[in-house]
DNA sequence: AGAGTGAAAATACAGTGTATCGATATGAGA
DNA sequence: TCTCATATCGATACACTGTATTTTCACTCT
């Protein structure tokens, strides 16, 4: 009975799992944006067959969930934070990063409920480091505020990026980053006020802009609080 | 030389622009959402093919561009504000009012930047109103301060009415509308704080919730114009 | 009348999400 | 150890997508 007799156990199927679905998809994503996510790709990454995916999800939708949900446990922290001020900044910070590390991220942001476990951790966090600080109501509407801003942030700021990109290498500048369109439009004089604004405008980086922004709802905030 | 012998004369094309195209497409969004438009069907229900359209758009997001901006016609208003508080207040519930008309807003809404004749009318009469009050810069921060609050906040509205549209019927309240799942991750005891918010917590109408943290944000404005 | 030109239509292609169904490997029971 | 039931995987199929390319054709100008 030589080894040529036995014949090859037949080759198992790639075990698969959720973890390992997701992070397929998420390093697609990372790679080529949402758009770049199909279920045969994301399945030919893992040397299975499309319609395996649909063991461990019904629909593409819950891809992204998911996919949403893993980034949300890179947003997750384990130091628990000193005030709630720290609480709702350092949230910010840390989904901005998600986001820049993940520009898809800011496809979806918002864009469904999170109700994966880490999204609820998440939030589980952030209620829990204003717990006590105001009525239930004025937490539960303090974190929807500043959820709200920076969610909009994000997305706007991942849009300027990738508008940046598509004029071709254009730099920071407002002016030609947009391209000759804004320009043209702006010499028309039919908006003084924005042409004001983006030729008087001294620039600040998406950084900045976003703290500002932040700390000013955070005041708004605090104001309620206290 | 009867009617017979005559040839009919030739049908010719219907007549298209961008205004019909985008008024299709908007039609077709408003019934079915973002996915229900298709150039196909949009050029199906101007009686022309499909490659018709590539006339006058050259990619299906410039399409998208389009209808955001013709939205952003109906956001654009003729009445001058009385005060810059109150062109914000009107920005923030028309465009809310917009995207309740058009759920497909909610996908669009910051996604990319807003260079349309009309959104930059919106951009140029939301500056004029702040005009002088405090230096650009400070009047730039405010717009997009206030922006991202409620594109952000416009965005999980939405998101919600779908969730609870597509939960079945659910009403209001959160932990059935939510359906089961929330519920038993809550009973879970893990999420304390959530639990709390969610059982404690006063149900708000999406209205008060958006107009309560505009208000919120816009004090933070106030602080720094004055 | 014929040639040239522009636009519209038809065709084509490579991809998409997902339903269906036949093959097959695995574990249970005899 | 053999057989059968069951669950799972892969292949196939379908209807549809955005868009490039090719073909057709009505009209204008010489």
């Amino acid at each position: 009975m030589t080894v040529w007799d036995r014949p090859e156990p037949p080759i198992r199927p790639v075990p698969l799992d959720r973890e390992r679905i997701v992070a397929a998809a998420v390093a697609l994503a990372d790679e080529g944006g949402l758009t770049a996510v199909s279920v045969r790709k994301v399945a030919a990454r893992l040397d299975a067959g499309p319609m395996r995916l649909y063991g461990f999800i019904s629909t593409k939708d819950e891809l992204f969930d998911l996919m949403v949900d893993a980034v949300y446990a890179e947003i997750l922290t384990e130091e628990r934070p000193g005030d709630w001020r720290e609480a709702l900044h350092g949230l910010a910070h840390r989904t901005r990063q998600a986001a820049l590390r993940h520009h898809w991220l800011a496809d979806l942001l918002g864009g469904r409920p999170a109700l994966g476990p880490n999204g609820l951790a998440v939030t589980e966090a952030t209620l829990a480091a204003l717990d006590g600080l105001a009525d239930v109501d004025t937490v539960m509407r303090a974190v929807e505020t500043v959820s709200a801003y920076f969610t909009g942030a994000i997305r706007r700021e991942v849009a300027d990026l990738r508008a940046e990109r598509d004029t071709g290498l254009s730099k920071t500048e407002w002016q030609r980053a947009r391209g000759p369109h804004v320009t043209r439009t702006l010499a028309t004089g039919r908006f003084p006020a924005l042409a004001k604004a983006v030729y008087e405008g001294t620039h600040v980086d998406a950084e900045t802009s976003f703290t500002t922004g932040l700390d000013w709802v955070l005041d708004a905030v605090a104001a309620r609080l206290n």
